[in-house]
DNA sequence: CCCCCCCC
């Protein structure tokens, strides 16, 4: 019985290496229903070293699954395999001969222990096995209640049952959103057009071109799509908000929700082949949806995410302008506060003809599909060309909010977001050390700054203090003559003496990972619990009182004010995160936080 | 293939 396999084959063949009749084994299989009812199995292979899930098996091979020749945990080995680029870095594997070595039954395990392979940095997480629709804990769309229509999605795994209505054009079945994946291309769904972008120019080393976006809604979920240059011609004009039309043919991708709040794992590019029909029965398709996060929930929401809001207006500032920074171009802007039940009021900016046309003089309820929310001021939210911003919607939660502000809302007190310090307009940003990793900290132009509680595991005391120059500002490294004098190549300087100035890298934990960060003089002397002058006396007469000092001060914890940016030496980069200050735990303003965190946990 | 969305 053979249970070798290819260590390694899997990272040689998706970054494009060829490898010869590799030896893999199959973890587990998925079948994956099209709409043709030619059926494909999706398969997690492992080489022993990773295990890879963008894996199909040629539908000629079908039958190997379903005699139970290729059962789970069996090796195989390959003997002819493609691998395809599909849109993005994704590449899927498919294996076109197979031959089965041992039967999985009689390998009874997984063989090593491999690492689900992930190529590329930038390469889009692998797609869960679940739907969209079952991932969600979405409270169902809300939005068909304001034309009377009947509550809309059910968290059906996939919404894939619907018939195809009668005397439609091919009459073939209609998928729904929910069931829509890049690894199926027989498909046709039906959807209402609920937001369409104006036509944009794009212009960037990767080229330029136009393009368009729509956000698409059927029963079982919603999905964002666009169309670039071509595209635009042949159907911006065509498609219309709120009217529907049967889809087909275009590409999936994995969305990056960095940019939308649309409740989909994917997003649709329309291509050349895509064809779009204007679907002239009358349906019972919602009209819109939204996923409100209540306005004091926003302080549980990642910085910079996109968001649906609902709320009073309370106040409009009146109508302003600002330059743009970049752009220079002066611009409209109106501040509004929206207020909601929970008794919190948060800053809603308005920008362009939104701010111009604006008018908050009656209490107007404002739901928002799609708003960035921003740290600035504690939060606040910014309304996006991208967004759907909609004045009184006739919708129930809209009506119950507008009755509930009549009755004893406008008489109310609200609390308001703060900036944390009180300082610059930063806001309390609270980071988990898994978060650093998981949320792409740092890796933006502006470092970011944020706040974790952690304790101190370890200390690299080595090269932790230098000889800096005694004058006062200018903290560069001296140079020790050997004569008593140092010489500062910043101030063209020999001095008598010097100050020691600290450099001090340390272990930080939480109980999701851990971090190292770097703390300058301050704070290293307040982590240490000592003045950087005394430790480098001791550095030089006493070492076991120097290293004394570093075991005292380990496993304290403290609230770390850290920033955060990642910096590329020799093509590798690292996050580089800076101490910039560190304080006492203050236990029963820390116990309020979590107690917040947690109830929010429970909203 | 975009992903800018502005200011404090």
């Amino acid at each position: 019985m053979s249970t070798k396999l290819t260590e390694g084959a899997i990272e040689a063949i998706v970054s494009g290496n060829p490898c010869d009749s590799p030896f893999f084994q199959i973890l587990s299989s998925k079948q994956i229903t099209s709409g043709t009812g030619s059926d494909r199995y999706r398969l997690l292979v492992s080489d022993g070293k990773h295990s890879y899930s963008h894996v199909m098996l040629a539908t000629q091979l079908n039958s190997k699954m379903e005699t139970g020749e290729m059962d789970n945990l069996c090796v195989v080995k390959v003997n002819q395999y493609i691998c395809n680029t599909l849109q993005g870095e994704r590449r899927v594997m498919i294996l076109l001969e197979v031959e089965v070595v041992t039967k999985g039954a009689d390998v009874g395990g997984k063989i090593g222990n491999p690492q689900a392979f992930k190529p590329g940095q930038q390469q889009p997480a692998a797609p869960s096995n679940s739907t969209p629709a079952e991932q969600n804990d979405v409270k169902p769309a809300i939005g068909s209640l304001a034309n009377g229509h009947k509550s809309p999605p059910s968290n059906k795994a996939a919404f894939n049952i619907k018939p195809g209505t009668p005397g439609t054009p091919g009459s073939s079945r209609i998928h729904g959103i929910a069931s829509l994946t890049p690894y199926q291309n027989r498909w046709r769904i039906r959807a209402r057009v609920t937001q369409k972008s104006n036509i944009r120019t794009w212009s960037n080393s990767r080229g330029e071109g136009r393009l368009f976006s729509v956000n698409l809604l059927d029963e079982s979920g919603e999905i964002r799509a666009t169309g670039f240059t071509d595209v635009v011609d042949k159907y911006y004009e065509m498609l219309e908000v709120n009217k529907v039309y049967y889809f087909s043919k275009a590409t999936l991708k994995t969305a990056n929700k960095q940019y939308s709040s649309l409740k989909n794992d994917y997003e649709m590019t329309f291509n050349s082949d895509t064809i779009i029909e204007p679907c002239e029965e009358q349906t019972d398709l919602p009209t819109m949806n939204f996923d409100f996060v209540k306005i004091d929930a926003l302080e549980s929401k990642q910085a910079n995410s996109i968001i649906d809001v609902l709320g009073v207006v309370k106040s409009a500032a009146d109508l302003s302008t600002v330059v743009g920074k970049q752009s220079k171009k002066e611009i409209a802007k109106r501040d509004v506060q929206l207020v909601d039940q929970s008794g919190m009021v948060v800053n809603l900016t308005l920008w362009g003809t939104d701010a111009e046309n604006f008018n908050g003089s009656d209490n107007p309820v404002i739901a928002c599909k799609g708003c960035r929310l921003s740290d600035w001021g504690g939060r606040s939210l910014s309304v996006l060309s991208s967004s759907q911003m909609i004045v009184n919607p006739d919708m129930r939660e809209a009506h119950l909010l507008k009755g509930w502000w009549q009755r004893e809302g406008q008489n109310r007190e609200y609390q308001s977001y703060k900036s944390e310090g009180g300082s610059t307009g930063g806001g309390t940003n609270w980071k988990t050390f898994a978060q650093l990793k998981d949320e792409n900290i740092g890796q933006g132009e502006k470092p970011d700054y944020f706040t974790s509680k952690g304790t101190v595991v370890f200390f690299r005391k080595e090269n932790c203090m230098y000889m800096a120059c005694p004058k006062e500002d200018c903290n560069k490294k001296v140079i020790d003559q050997s004569n008593d004098t140092y010489r500062c190549e910043k101030c063209q300087q020999e001095y008598p003496n010097y100050k020691w100035r600290m450099i001090l890298s340390a272990n930080l934990c939480d109980h999701t990972g851990q971090q190292w960060v770097t703390c300058f003089q301050e704070s290293a002397e307040y982590i240490l619990g000592i003045k950087a002058d005394e430790l480098g006396h001791l550095k030089s007469t006493n070492e076991n009182q120097f290293d004394q000092v570093f075991v005292d001060a380990n496993f304290k914890s403290y609230i770390f004010r850290l920033r955060a940016k990642v910096e590329t030496y020799n093509d590798e980069s690292r996050l580089k995160t800076v101490c910039v200050k560190a304080s006492a735990v203050d236990f029963i303003e820390d116990g309020q936080r979590l107690l917040n965190e947690i109830n929010n946990m429970l909203k």
